[in-house]
DNA sequence: CATTGGCACTCATCAACAACGAGTGCCAAG
DNA sequence: CTTGGCACTCGTTGTTGATGAGTGCCAATG
């Protein structure tokens, strides 16, 4: 069928393109591919896809590029995925077993996921408000001066300082942690924000309400929610050309993890890896650049958002894989630890 | 004098190629700056300071521009402090004010910083080795499973998980727990490393052991001694060309924080600034950058050190200035915690 | 009706070249 | 030591023309 070789001709131009950063033309198709063809045929199923709105071409009689549609079918329907290499997976593996604790899994995996795309990665650090607590500790600095810690499942620990009206004395402590922990400990964040304002005694409970208080402002904490650690900035290096369409907005968009976190957060869907392209995008600046995503997390639920950012013209079915593969693994390591 | 004119046109070189990112020639110089001379005597002076290496010119017949050499004389001798103004002072004061822990305190130095001096800022994490123990919290998870928590003077907290061969009781627990801190609390941390090596018991101490080496491990753990972040990528768009020479080597070295720490390390002189010029830095791809630092920390000792790097064309007193107030805002902040 | 070879046409890229001008070095006079 | 004058250098800019990759269209073919 011609609608067929339409496609194939469109992956290969996808697939070219890609790989030479240059606009692909009619012959240069036919002999790097080997679609049974002459060239005078691509080029009216060329013409065929430009009218679609999946390829256009940069000036009047160079190659052809892909537009943002065309990517979008290619890594839609045109797309085999490509699996990690044994000993690709063997290294990601031994590599993130490393790590000592939460912050670590996280840098870890940033570089790991940088390294493997050539791209920047980014990864969320696992949100607050879908993992429990499981532990308060309480450490008397002065009589009156508290410092509050407070340790997540997902091995995320927090820490306040909190000035007290009153002094307690030891017994008070152990007897305040004890309470606070039987409160907090076990459920989601949510439902201990609950236990723990209802565990607050009627009377002369202005201590335990205050320190209660910081806690809750711990774990509700946006500006802990929206930590993110990107890596890999020097592959920017590697954009060659468009460095002000491309580079620059992207290096702003860096520094503003806010961005960062919508352009996680827009996509995350279920288990599936998850492609942004181009325009599709949530920023006109970002307009040059796809965001590849997944979720992860401990036992397969996605309580985190990782993936890479990079040029539109990208290795998309190699850049999933990565993807798919270091966010599995980072779930791996959440569930042992 | 002729010698003190000289001087002054190097500073007005300087001070102009800084701000037009351009050769400056004889007759631009007379015209901006005062000086009331003609562009003849200028020229005359140029050729001077040309053979003392303090100025080159790019290509015969181009204004000139000055040397590593030349920036070196201008910020040892030609720089006046140029303090900051009282309002960018409150900014500087509030917004590190508003930081609740040290990781927020470190990351709104560095985005303060960067904004500040629009170039890259990176802040050193105060140094374990130079800080003392505030407190050592074990928290059982399960009988034979400890949570050990280190609390640090400067606010880090450090944890690790040990598995122990035996359980533990309650009673254990909080002996080791008072045992622990009085030995570790208050010494700095390579006194403590030997106090807690003495506690262990001489018969039966496998737990201790356990721990205590748990405890030391995290205390001496260079990784930590390592952190540091960084900040303001998105100025290096602002490099315009020089991108191979400068921008990519740069943004390669801001990936590697052991290079970075090197950087860093390799100045720290006392409460000065310090300032590295393009070659006189260890790093050959960095020849075209030059480093800005000064020490920080609690009561006037610099535990760590924090600074920006940027092109050896900067403005140098403004720079300077502004790291200089930085250190010292983030210095009295860590004095009050 | 899809495919193909032929062919005229477009247009970005590159090299050669000339005009321009900013900036210099040098020299002789003040 | 300073200054005006002057010839010279050389990077920059704009023009022009040749080159060639690539296209679109058309008529011929299976």
């Amino acid at each position: 069928m011609q609608e067929e070789r339409r496609l194939a001709v469109l992956r290969a131009i996808v697939e070219d393109y890609v790989s030479t950063e240059e606009p692909v033309g009619s012959k240069a198709l036919v002999e790097r591919h080997g679609l049974g063809v002459s060239p005078a045929t691509v080029r009216n199923d060329m013409a065929a896809l430009e009218d679609e709105g999946y390829i256009m071409q940069p000036h009047t009689s160079a190659g052809r590029v892909p537009t943002d549609k065309g990517y979008r079918l290619f890594v839609d329907r045109l797309t085999t995925v490509k699996p990690m290499s044994a000993a690709e997976k063997r290294a990601i593996a031994t590599f993130l077993e490393g790590a000592v604790d939460l912050d670590d899994v996280v840098s870890r995996s940033v570089r790991m996921l940088s390294q493997l795309t050539r791209q920047v990665a980014m990864v969320q650090y696992p949100t607050l408000s879908r993992s429990t607590v499981r532990h308060i500790e309480l450490v008397a600095l002065t009589p009156s001066r508290l410092l509050v810690v407070l340790i997540l499942s997902t091995g995320r620990v927090e820490q306040r300082v909190v000035d007290l009206a009153t002094e307690l004395t030891d017994l008070d402590l152990s007897d305040l942690r004890t309470r606070l922990n039987s409160a907090a400990a076990g459920p989601v964040i949510a439902d201990a924000v609950e236990a723990l304002r209802a565990c607050v005694p009627p009377v002369d409970g202005a201590t335990t309400a205050a320190v209660v208080e910081v806690l809750v402002d711990a774990m509700v904490d946006h500006r802990s929610d929206e930590r993110i650690a990107v890596g890999g900035a020097a592959n920017l290096a590697r954009y060659g050309d468009s460095f002000d369409s491309a580079v620059r907005p992207l290096l702003e968009a860096l520094e503003e993890h806010v961005v960062l976190l919508k352009l996680l957060g827009e996509a995350s869907t279920g288990g599936l890896v998850s492609v942004t392209i181009g325009t599709e995008g949530p920023y006109e600046e970002l307009s040059a650049t796809s965001i590849v995503t997944t979720g992860y997390g401990p036992r397969d639920e996605a309580v985190a958002t990782l993936g890479i950012v990079g040029p539109t013209r990208m290795d998309y079915p190699g850049t999933m894989a990565a993807v798919r593969a270091v966010a599995r693994y980072v779930s791996r390591i959440l569930d042992e630890a």
